[in-house]
DNA sequence: CATGAATGAGACTTCATTCAT
DNA sequence: AATGAATGAAGTCTCATTCAT
């Protein structure tokens, strides 16, 4: 969304409304397209034509197939992140901030991402070539609440210090991408996956994981070793 | 490897030593091309070419680009199930059965497979038409240790009932394939992961989430109400 | 410059002044990009968008690309006609005359037209179908100045008889024309040419060829024969 | 020509006899293309379409277009360089050395490569894009026998000195590639230029220029501006 | 008049695949 | 069995040019 017209292609940019209409046709066309077919199985012909609209129109827009990919990644990303920066419960619990984050990004990815979500995932690696690595400062972006949370967790000792950031967003990213490739991949899914149960559930794990050994269950430990030690010696006596 | 042989092209019959030398030639060179450049990008030139050989001796000993892939992939499953399944520490506890499990994981993908992984993950879905759905079998071998694990764990108790197998399955492939692919997308990160590290860290998280919830602390709570009852009692006295 | 109102194209009558200035702005930029590029890689997009007007416009003007060209060409050769003709020193001496030729050419390629000499020595052929070959009477012009001084030289003696006309003209083009392709294709040769010094250079070259052989020759044996004759006598005497 | 082979494109070079044939076929054709319509206005579909073959095989055999053009001005410069290196009379006197060159090159165009020589001047400036310069060496030892020649006559006195040899050299090939314009851009050019004829004409021509000024017409002239001074005195006495 | 918008035509190039030898 | 050779099909991209507003 954001800088949508300012990146626009080529000659002119005067932004008229027809030619945002058109680029906005040709980025929800892409998008669709994209999803579907990957980078590279995706054809500008296929875009033109489910749009009714002359292959040279597209290029009119966009220098290129690259470009145009990697304006309908940026522009999901975008989305993303506004839709979740903007929601964001901030003054709840952190568990709940965590829940909100999880819902969001599941429901996201499945109204309409799930394709777009491989597309970067596979394509992003690139290092090959294709659609270069334009995608870090979003990337960032887009874990970014994400880290400032386990973050503030650590700082109060909500989540636990001893292991790094880096494992911890692994953690709660990981599964939830691997949850929507089961959706997406499931060529049998009979079963409609319920996302609101699937994230509360999710979350119900992640936060046994995340959260500081509790006190109580520290003293308890101690407590038992204590027990367990007096005991011997008065065996032993 | 394992059964690799088993499954081999149907088309010639004697299967002479020079033919299947040949074509393990093909696969070895083929997984490497298709995992650095991904299934697209891939071409059957540059597989003949790294061998000295002529295309069209690839097509005589495969009907195609696709079916070579589904091979090599095929293949791949298979040695890491072969792996998995051998080295697996049946006897020891079951955080010590996981433990192994993460850590083979993370070391096989590394070691070659980064590539294959990206590929099998972007090329597994396109319900379009490359790459077909034959892999589902495959994949359920693939994980069936780690169901195995977890359906014993929740038989014994020691993981949690309150949470369907497909997510906790989840919780723990999705973070380990998160890691990967932050380990191959990384920009030449300069610190070089310690997978070992990572592995036992990752263990640690996922084992808070997987045991059964207050199993432990219910216990310890029954310990110290039976011992203040006893302190009582013998006060009393 | 001169004549070039008088070709404007006959579209529309008018012409109002900014008509006008609008056909000279293309005509002019246009020159730069057909002398920058050649005819197939100049675009009219790039002669557009360095004026910042529409594409459309151009096409106002001009019924096509090659239209502009035949007329940028068509100016640039008036103004060189013009330029040449004016400055022509008739009184003088014809060697000086040949001299001013000389010069004159080599500047005023070497200012702007260095381009535009290569756009018609390369597309004037072109029997295909761009830019017709309506330059012959323009060509005809352009080396009127020369060959009338040729002819002139022939007729008075100065310059040697025994030889075709067209074949002192190519005498006289032809090594301008290399010096040029030289400086043109030079990979930034470091030295910058000295023009002028190269004019007189070549003039004194061309001179030697272009006199009637033995005409000095001839008249000073003469001298020294009579000059003989004449200290002989003296010396009787 | 030399080569040929060993610069051939793509995947293997085993150069059979079948192979070569298609590698000279296409540069036979190719050679014709570009001569007549400039490397622009080339298309390998004409290319191809002339042979009766598939575009693609084309592709087989040289990386694409440029490299095609490339192979084909290099051929041609080579076949140049060859002859006229081969057929050069070195035990005659100079000017008959000069006279061979000219009349070799004047043939060696006109046969064909009237349209090759029109391609190598206007493409090889480039700078542009198309075409590196990869030609410069081909351009130095095509130029060499005529530089060398220069080098030796300037050496024994029998060529003036007091002009740089680039000079001396524009002054040989510049009308040379003048009268092949004039054939080939003559559109009606019903008589049919004389080449040997040209070639004896133009070496006249050229020898008055590039003769060292004759040690007997110093002598004269210096006789006369003796006595010239020496009337000047006795009349002023 | 000026232009924004659209496009038809065609260029170069790639690649999996076939087939005769 | 192996391959040299050839190619159909398709893809991305460029550009001069048209036309309604």
């Amino acid at each position: 969304m954001a800088a949508a017209g300012a990146r626009a292609a080529g000659r002119r940019s005067p932004a008229s409304a027809k030619s945002e209409q058109r680029i906005r046709d040709i980025l929800r066309v892409g998008r669709e397209v994209f999803a579907e077919k990957g980078y590279e199985r995706a054809t500008t012909t296929e875009i033109a034509q489910r749009l009714g609209i002359s292959e040279a129109t597209v290029f009119t827009y966009f220098r290129g197939k690259r470009e145009l990919c990697v304006r309908v990644i940026g522009d999901w990303y975008d989305e993303i992140i506004a839709t979740t920066e903007q929601g964001m419960p901030r003054g709840q619990p952190l568990r709940e901030q965590l829940h909100y984050l999880v819902r969001t990004h599941l429901r996201l990815f499945l109204i309409q991402g799930t394709g777009l979500c491989a597309l970067v995932l596979s394509e992003g690696r690139s290092k090959g070539q294709a659609l270069g690595e334009s995608f870090l400062p979003l990337q960032r972006r887009y874990t970014a609440p994400l880290m400032d949370l386990l973050s503030r967790g650590q700082a109060s000792g909500e989540i636990r210090r001893d292991m790094p950031l880096r494992l911890l967003r692994s953690l709660v990213l990981g599964p939830m991408e691997h949850i929507l490739w089961e959706v997406v991949a499931a060529p049998t899914s009979g079963r409609v996956v319920d996302i609101d149960a699937a994230a509360e559930q999710l979350v119900t794990l992640l936060w046994s994981a995340l959260q500081a050994p509790e006190a109580e269950l520290a003293a308890l430990r101690r407590l038992r070793a204590d027990l367990s030690t007096a005991l011997q010696r008065s065996q032993a006596a």
